[in-house]
Parts: C-alpha cells; sequence; structure tokens
DNA sequence: CTGTTAGCGCGTTCAT
DNA sequence: ATGAACGCGCTAACAG
C-alpha cells in the first residue's frame, strides 16, 4: 500500500496526497481530511527509505562512542536515546575502542551519507579528524566533552577537581596524593588536565608544597587505581587522603588500602569523580557529574541544528561534592 | 560521492560498479578490484535508502536494549558492535526503558523495514511482539536471554545460580539467604526464575529445610539489595551467607552489612552474579558470565542468518564461579 | 489550491 | 563480462 494507492483512493494526486500528509502548507481542509481519512483507513505510513531518498534527510543520528561498556558513555548515550527517539529520530552506534578503531572511523566515515548529524561522546578530535568528519557536511555536537570548534555540552572538569581537593583540604589532610588517569589512545583527553590541574591549584593555594611523589600516573581503570595506590602506600610519608580522577580509579585504590590491613576513612581518605551507581553501594565520597543529562542536553542541541533553531550551544553542567563514608579528617596521630 | 562518481572514476558502468560493489557474480577480477580500490579511494558508501528502496538490503541491524547504561547491557552491545561493524553492518540503536517504549519500537519498526535483523538483548519477547515482527519477515536474534523461538546466545541462569549457592554450601554455611530481584517491566524475565530455582534445589539437594524469610523479592538494583539485607538482618536468625541475582544487588547488600557494623565475609558471606568489573575491585564473590562475548556470538548468528550460512543457532555458554574475600565459611560460634 | 514532471541513488532485468 | 534502461516510493519545483 503506497501512496500511489491513497492518492487514487482519495481522487487527488500523488502531490496533493503527500502535501496532505506532511501537513504542508497549502491544502483544502476539507481534500487533506479526506486524505488523511483514506491513508488512515489504509493504515498507509510513508516508506521512510523513499521519503528520505526524495528528501535528502536520513533521519538518523550517528554516535560515536570510546567505550559503550563503561558506565559514563552508556549514561550519555541513553540521556542522548531519551531525547531524540522520541523526536523520531534513530540512533546509529558506532563504537571506537582504541586508536585503530577510531582511524578506522574517520578514515572510512562509514556513516557517510547515513546521519544527518554526528554526536562524539565524550573525547576531543584532533585536526585531522576534525577535517575528516568535516567531509560528511553534517552537524557535529560534542557530548561529554570540551570541543571548542563545536556546540557541546559538558562539565567543568578543574572545578570538579577542585571540589574533591577541597573537600580533602577541607577535613584538614595535608599529605593528598592524586592518582592521574592518562589514556595512550586518548592524547590530550581534556578532563586529565584539568583535573590535574585543579589538584595542583587547590594544593598550592592552601600553602602547601607540592610533593611529586604524590602524584602516581597510570592508564585509566580500576586495576590502575590499585596499583597506583600500592606505590602511594610505599612511600615514606604515604599520604592521609586520595583524590582519584575517577570512582573506578577510586575504588582500586580503596581495594589495595584494605588489602593492606589499612581503613577507609580512618587510616586514609579517598575520592572520586562522577558518581558512579556503585559509589553508592561503596558508600564512596566523590563529585557527582550528570552523565545523562550531557547526553539530553546534547541531543537538544541536535534537534535545534536540525531544526535550525536557536539554542545554546555550548552548556557546561555544574558538579557537586556528594560526601559519604570513605573521607574523614586525618588521625590526629 | 555517489556509485555515478565510482564508475566514472573506474571507467565503468554504474551497473558494473554496483555489481563488483556488492560482489556479485559476474565481473572481471580485474575490474572489480579497480572499482573496489576507486570506491576505497574515495571512501564510498552505499547510500541506505537509495539501495533498500531499488531492493536491496539496508545495512542495518537493530538492537533492542532495556537500559544501555547499565554494565550488562552495554557489554553485550558492545560485543554486538565489535563484530557487526567489521562486517559492514550499522547498528540502530533503541533503548526501551518500559514496556510502554517496547510496545512503541514493536509496533514501528517492523512496519517501517529499517533493519535486516533485530536483536534483542536480554529480554523475552511476549506473544504480541513475536506476531508483530514475525509479520514483516526480519531475522530476530536474542542475545543474553533465551528467546526458544528465536536463535539465541545466554548462559544458563540455573547452573549459574547453582555454582553461587553450592559454593556457600561448601564453605559450610546452612542458612543462606537469597536476594530475588523481580522486574515489574518484564515479567517472566527468564533469568530470576532460573537463578531462583537453583536456589531452592541447591538448598533442598543439601538436606536443609527451605526457610521462606530468607528469601527477599525486590525489583532489580543496588539499593534493592541494601533494603533487602535490612530485612535480612532483622530476623531472629539472620543468614550466614546471601546469595544475590546480581554483583549490584550484592554490594547493596555489602553496604547494608558494613553499615550495621558487621564485616563481610568474616560475620556474613555474600555472593553475586555476573563478574561486573567492579566486583573485582570491591573484592566480591561472584560467577563469571561473559556478557561481551554473548554479544559477539549472537552477531556472528545474525550474520548467517543474513548470509544464509550455517550457524549454531542456540548457543548456550559456560560461567565460571570466581572465588574473592567477600566469602568464607560461617564463624564457628 | 492542485496536478505534472523531474529526479533522489541504486539494483536489476534485459541486451550486447 | 559489461552497458543501457527501467523502476523502487516519494518530495520538490514548477505550472495551471
Amino acid at each position: 500500500v503506497t501512496l500511489r494507492d491513497v492518492a487514487e483512493q482519495a481522487g487527488v494526486s500523488l502531490a496533493t496526497a503527500s502535501r496532505a500528509l506532511s501537513d504542508a502548507y497549502g491544502v483544502a481542509p476539507s481534500t487533506r481530511s479526506r486524505v488523511l481519512a483514506v491513508a488512515e483507513q489504509l493504515s498507509y505510513v510513508v516508506s521512510p527509505e523513499a521519503s528520505r531518498l526524495a528528501g535528502g534527510r536520513t533521519g538518523r543520528v550517528a554516535l560515536v562512542v570510546p567505550h559503550i561498556d563503561r558506565w559514563f558513555f552508556g549514561a550519555v548515550v541513553s540521556g542522548l536515546e531519551s531525547v531524540l527517539h522520541p523526536a523520531g529520530l534513530d540512533l546509529l552506534l558506532y563504537q571506537t575502542d582504541d586508536l585503530e578503531d577510531r582511524r578506522g572511523f574517520f578514515d572510512q566515515l562509514p556513516a557517510r551519507r547515513k546521519a544527518d548529524a554526528v554526536v562524539v561522546v565524550g573525547f576531543p578530535l584532533e585536526q585531522r579528524e576534525r577535517e575528516r568528519i568535516e567531509l560528511m557536511g553534517v552537524h557535529v555536537v560534542s557530548a561529554g566533552g570540551q570541543a571548542e570548534e563545536y556546540p557541546y555540552v559538558c562539565i567543568d572538569d578543574a572545578e570538579a577537581g577542585r571540589q574533591a581537593v577541597e573537600h580533602l583540604l577541607f577535613l584538614g589532610h595535608r599529605r593528598i596524593g592524586m592518582v592521574e588517569s592518562v589514556d595512550p589512545d586518548h592524547p590530550g583527553w581534556p578532563e586529565v588536565p584539568g583535573r590535574s590541574a585543579a589538584y595542583r591549584a587547590a594544593v598550592a593555594a592552601a600553602g602547601l608544597e607540592l610533593d611529586p611523589d604524590l602524584v602516581v600516573s597510570l592508564p585509566w581503570g580500576g586495576e590502575s587505581g590499585a596499583e597506583a595506590m600500592q606505590q602511594l602506600l610505599s612511600l615514606r610519608h604515604p599520604p592521609t587522603a586520595v583524590y582519584a580522577h575517577s570512582d573506578e580509579v577510586a575504588l582500586g585504590a580503596v581495594r589495595t588500602i584494605r588489602r593492606a590491613g589499612l581503613r577507609v576513612p580512618e587510616d586514609i581518605s579517598v575520592i572520586g569523580i562522577d558518581d558512579h551507581p556503585l559509589a553508592a553501594l561503596t558508600d564512596l565520597t566523590t563529585v557527582q557529574q550528570p552523565a545523562h543529562e550531557q547526553g539530553a542536553r546534547a541531543a537538544r542541541i541536535v534537534l535545534a541544528l536540525l531544526g535550525s533553531q536557536q539554542a545554546d550551544l555550548h552548556v557546561t553542567l555544574p558538579t557537586r561534592l556528594v560526601v559519604r563514608r570513605s573521607t574523614a579528617p586525618p588521625r590526629s596521630s
């Protein structure tokens, strides 16, 4: 049952039927309702393929995500889906685990001609990648990561880091360690410098000296957190508190501390960033960031762009300290 | 950049270019490789709309996922992506949080033929949904959940449950509690009966009596686990060990135990199912299930179906007990 | 307001 | 083995 059937049944031309159904401007109310009735009765639905072939838009938006199985990315994608789907748009998912996948994506541009916009989730684009993606000639939006050149929705990583470290300072800690997450596959990942700089700034502002031994840099991940904590613990003067760039890293640190026979927070305090769902379950103090909402807001930007409407193209969402039971004042030893 | 461009650049006709790209029968190897080279160089990709309209495939497979932001689903999707993408297929992502979303999906998608196959991740299809989908003749595959009527990849939930409970039994526990996860939006979720039945069977097989007070049923989630543990703790004879249907629920239970001033595993043992990445970080004993691989295997079934090749249509992957530090023999009080 | 006419990009018969 | 031509179902100019 095609548009033609509807047109014939309603005794009008294809064009008129089309206009009536897409409620375009310029159709007599009487004809329109007639067409609609027939369409309804024949339970007609437009063929999206044909419609898009003729009309131009695909009705899809491509998502480029590093690791769909990590909480943060999953939550952002969920947020995107929750507003894009109701808006009638379909999501195309592309995962770029490592540098190779990523290169593949930007070289091949598999999403080419398949989407009206692409949302990059959680990582910044390199110069070369920007040039490539520009080739697609579609809107680009960044969700969960700054991107300067494109509309974005993110948090202020420096502020988040500040909230974390100042909480530790406020509790009275003077020797604060940091587990810094670096990612070989994503050099220049923007949150890292922000979160690290915040540490240095806060410590300096408190009039403390920066001890380089207190900073351990390792790839992102829980096991890295555990390993980093090992190093910190073996120092002559171990820290009394540790600031990790994310909750999963923080939980790795907690495991090491406990295995060493020490207690959290009595012996050592630990704080992370994210407010991962499991942070609440493990009583981890952290700085909450709205992952789902970053996705939802980014989706709204996409909608605005596609509808050529107004919208804030640069959104920074607030973060918030969530105090639980992994932080406490240092032992007044 | 269309097929026409490729054809011209390669000095062949549209028809030949088309045939070469879809590796149809009857193209000189030399011409074919030439066309392929040009296509590669121009990073050409077919327009799915035009292709489908002209009678071909859509080149897409739809994923229906309840909660993309939960570890298990994210991991399965990741597995799917890792084999579908290299095969040149695009993924359409649909999240169906509640029953309503789900209904909407099954009414819409089949009618619009946006995909050549649909993979249902982690839940069983209702009769009505099956009829809808059947109607439109798309392949259906179930990943991470049994589905009898369709090809599937899953684990044996009863076996996983057995491994968990028997571990507790083996350690010497005689009063074992169970936190059973039910989902109002997904009645008949198959893993629940399997995991629950395993508990009853194992306990009975050990010659112990089933105390209904030891079983608490609540919706899935960490907070539920915490609440359930509360109830268990308030019993006159609290259990010495607890079996949860998933790691997140188990971690909720652990929190409650610790907040009550008790220790894990000295006072109470806790075991979950999944081997969530954070289980390793929290030293939680669990039964590991291969989430990523379930997705990958399901994807391979999809490929076989689309290429009308042979393949195992019913795959059950093994689970494995992972002993960590949340379980120990009961106190010989 | 409505009907006619072109394509949109590609798969698929036919011929050659 | 390859090329020419037609049509998939619809939208977007144009006329009228």
